[in-house]
DNA sequence: CGCGAGCTTGACGTTGTTCAACTAGAGTGG
DNA sequence: CCACTCTAGTTGAACAACGTCAAGCTCGCG
């Protein structure tokens, strides 16, 4: 992780809600000094027991974020991509992480103040709003999760996440960018089930697979077996 | 479910955050008119799926958080008991509950107009902040839920949830209030299961056991069996 | 007295984990 | 340029954990 502080937001590809806030209200000037980090592949973005600090937002790349749980064995919650607010499920007077968030390719993060957030969102109506309909999106997400993770099984839940991947991707063809063993995470299955299930879908011809390049050959019968679990 | 329209806050045995803030500012006024209703036991008090519309208080007995899953499978993920949110994870804008909460005994809830807590929370900040202060706790539960859930056996799922109706009850011998069928819900394992789990323990001496009336005998032993899973 | 809900127990099959061995490809250093 | 090694992926076999089905029990209540 490399700290790069000295960007400017007005050149950021992505105007957040904290910018938009600020910037409407004083137009023009720079209230806030955003760290802008950089991460790699794998680099942890923020770690689950450790003291919230900043609210982290998400400009670039791409990140999963996961429950740490026993045994070193983690469950993937789910995929982030810009614009997302990382900190998000924690940020509201939680004083550490409840979860972990890992970069899954080149990402790029925006580190700003705990204490200029929370300023704000309560001066400001809209900015509260549109957090808090974020988090209500993560926690309608998490729920359908559980019922997934506890009452599908693993043939379900391999379609389920196949097809989540691809509308993340926005297509039908996709690079995997993540081993068998972090697909398993996925969906709570080891590491050996996703490689099976892999190549059980390949040789129903539902999915074509050369490595980590896969395509959706049959999303209808993908949907199905989703479906009845 | 019955409503009793007037009733006057004042009279009220517990003090919410919402009836503090109002007083505080305009102290002595009734300035908003909260519906409050009895529930018998096994009554909905809100269902997924359906449009939040009020902000929902316990004020008296218990009640089970659970998702409605597939197959009319359900999962408790914890139990409410007074004074406590129960719309709280829903109730920042998103339209419909993502989850359904129904009375485990005789309980009494105040309705009260969302528009009005949010126009409150977004004046008011300490409001706000006790919010989502709970709001926080309540997402670290559950992620606490989905570990344990999807990585401890039966066994140890079951010895947690000894402990933790023993710790809601507060006290080792307690009177359990739900069916088989409701323990085996509260960690995703079928009747049955919850039954034989039942006689296992009680013949290893770690609880004893009289249909409904449970005491935990060997706390430590339950610990353990928690811990290793 | 009889009915039904909740509870209990046994037998059986399925699902998925674990262990272990093996393969393929990508780097690395001599 | 070739061994060496490391990681990711793959496959098979044995085993344990749970769910499901089926049958019977018990208690409270109309």
């Amino acid at each position: 992780m490399r700290f790069s502080k000295k960007i400017n937001c007005d050149s950021c590809i992505l105007k957040c809600d904290i910018y938009t806030t600020l910037n409407k209200d004083k137009p023009g000037q720079q209230l806030f000094n955003p760290l802008h980090a950089h991460f790699k592949k794998h680099d942890v973005i923020c770690k689950q027991g450790t003291e919230v600090t900043h609210a982290l937002f998400l400009v670039k790349g791409s990140a999963k974020l996961y429950i740490e749980g026993l045994n070193h064995k983690n469950i993937t919650l789910y995929i982030l991509k810009p614009p997302a607010y990382i900190g998000l499920l924690c940020f509201f007077d939680k004083p550490e992480y409840s979860y972990s968030v890992a970069a899954l390719e080149e990402s790029e993060v925006c580190f700003i103040e705990l204490s200029l957030v929370k300023k704000l969102y309560v001066e400001n109506h809209d900015l509260l709003l549109s957090l808090n309909n974020a988090f209500g999106k993560s926690v309608a997400a998490i729920m359908k999760k559980i019922i997934s993770l506890n009452q599908k099984q693993a043939r379900g839940r391999f379609a389920e996440n196949l097809i989540y991947l691809s509308e993340m991707h926005g297509s039908a063809k996709f690079h995997l960018g993540m081993t068998r063993k972090e697909v398993g995470e996925m969906i709570a299955i080891s590491e050996e089930n996703a490689v099976r299930l892999f190549t059980e879908f390949s040789k129903e011809n539902i999915i074509s697979l050369k490595g980590q390049e896969i395509e959706i050959l049959d999303a209808a019968l993908l949907k199905k077996i989703n479906e009845v679990g």
